[in-house]
DNA sequence: CAACTGTATATTGGATCCAACTTTGCGCCG
DNA sequence: CGGCGCAAAGTTGGATCCAATATACAGTTG
């Protein structure tokens, strides 16, 4: 079980694991003390993460503030899902091209894996085989900044994934859909593949509709501001193993009440 | 002139400043002491301001071994702006249906703005206003993630943007080009608008790869890697324009022989 | 009673200090 | 003479401490 090689990794990585669960929920404040302290780090490699999630739109800072889970309105989300579709499209067509066997059979191996992961309901290992399917299609494009954006948009959405697993009906549409998208891939059908990689995003975003909770009461549209500029990042690994999480839940109330 | 409300924003736009001028050359390791010194700061806030820039793709950080300012390839810089003319096509669509009359005129302001800093010879304010008036052109869009992910890519070439405008011609082209995407806007003709900044980046990417070095040398595709750690460094660097600047230089040498 | 102001408190921002790691240079051995 | 290993220096990573700012709460005043 090594830990990441610094703490801001280990932090990263923890915070990310705690809004794509939704321990840190949307509009929730960041208390920077309170949060070091349970992850038993002091402030200063937390803040630096904070800067990474900052620059990723997970999160939204504001000078002397603080930071709080970013808050997407529904606007936000389907913009966002809107610039992957034509990003990821893309990829895909140039992927279709150049993919090599090796890497056609690591996608239809995350297919397996999203597919095993929805038997044992395991929620968490779901969306990340998910994720890995999709950036294992994408990959042989040989786009580093183009995968890097695609990243970042991902990243951005991710407090609002785990409704969207919730539902078997999505599960079971999911599977099947990956299963579509795979064998055009194979049979290196760019056309088909945006057809369905289209579809794919539509099923996602209607689904998104429903599951929307009415906006909070905070300020509608959060997302990026009109400020100078920030951005996103690339992040790194999930942190293999750590499973089984034994440590408290996060602190502070939800914040949007 | 207000300072900024932080440090770390105003040790970010010393850095962009700094990237941006050539002061800090491509593949130049940053060390912390020395530049928090130069600035008068500690090293807290120029590491929070660094990842930022690390998010942005500006500067590349290995754990344990610091920042260095991102080194790009040829092939980095075509497929940044591939996807800038992508994303960008993209906005202007929308803008050009969205756009009100006083927005429009914010454009033409800034493309004057570019015009005078041109006449002066003002290198730094016309890449300022150049960059405001390709925004402005944008804004109306009303899609802030497109506009962020934009925003990103701009900044990621930063480091190589000097090198186009010390050239007279260049600069010449840029005004005529601009002012016949002002035109199609103002007439909100998405199509042509869409061609005119399609042969705008020609004409960019061109220009580039006049005043880029051999491509060969080190590993070939540079860029954002995978996941976890980076691997940017190597190989040889550019070494753009950098014309001389008021100011005192930044620390260390060049940090590319 | 509402609005305002001054003050107390909570929280963030920045600086300094110490520890960990990486790199460099020297000496030793083959 | 070249390669290896160890030690010292330089640089980054993290923790603690203090300052600056924002927020909450009284008390006061019109």
């Amino acid at each position: 079980m090594s830990r990441p090689p610094t703490t801001q990794q280990f932090v990263l990585d923890e915070l990310r694991k705690a809004i794509l669960s939704g321990e840190l929920a949307p509009n929730q404040p960041i208390r920077q003390d309170s949060v070091a302290r349970r992850l038993g780090v002091s402030r200063v490699p937390l803040r630096e993460a904070l800067k990474t999630l900052e620059a990723e739109g997970q999160v939204v800072y504001r000078p002397h503030r603080g930071y709080t889970v970013a808050e997407l309105s529904l606007e936000d989300l389907l913009e966002v899902y809107r610039l992957r579709e034509l990003l990821e499209t893309e990829a895909a067509h140039h992927a279709t091209r150049r993919a090599e066997t090796a890497e056609l059979e690591r996608v239809a191996a995350e297919h397996r894996a999203v597919a095993e992961a929805a038997e044992r309901e395991d929620l968490v290992e779901m969306i990340a085989a998910n994720r890995r399917f999709h950036f294992a299609l994408l990959e042989p494009a040989g786009m580093p900044w183009l995968m890097r954006v695609i990243r970042t948009l991902w990243d951005a959405t991710d407090a609002y994934r785990a409704v969207y697993y919730n539902s078997v009906d999505n599960r079971g549409r999911v599977l099947a859909e990956h299963e579509a998208i795979l064998r055009a891939a194979w049979e290196r059908d760019g056309t088909e593949l945006a057809r369905l990689l289209h579809a794919h995003r539509q099923h996602a975003v209607a689904a998104l509709r429903d599951t929307m909770p009415p906006p909070s009461g905070g300020s509608a549209t959060h997302g990026p501001e009109g400020r100078s500029h920030r951005t996103h990042s690339d992040g790194q690994s999930p942190a293999p193993g750590h499973h089984d999480a034994g440590p408290p839940p996060f602190p502070e109330g939800s914040g949007q009440e």
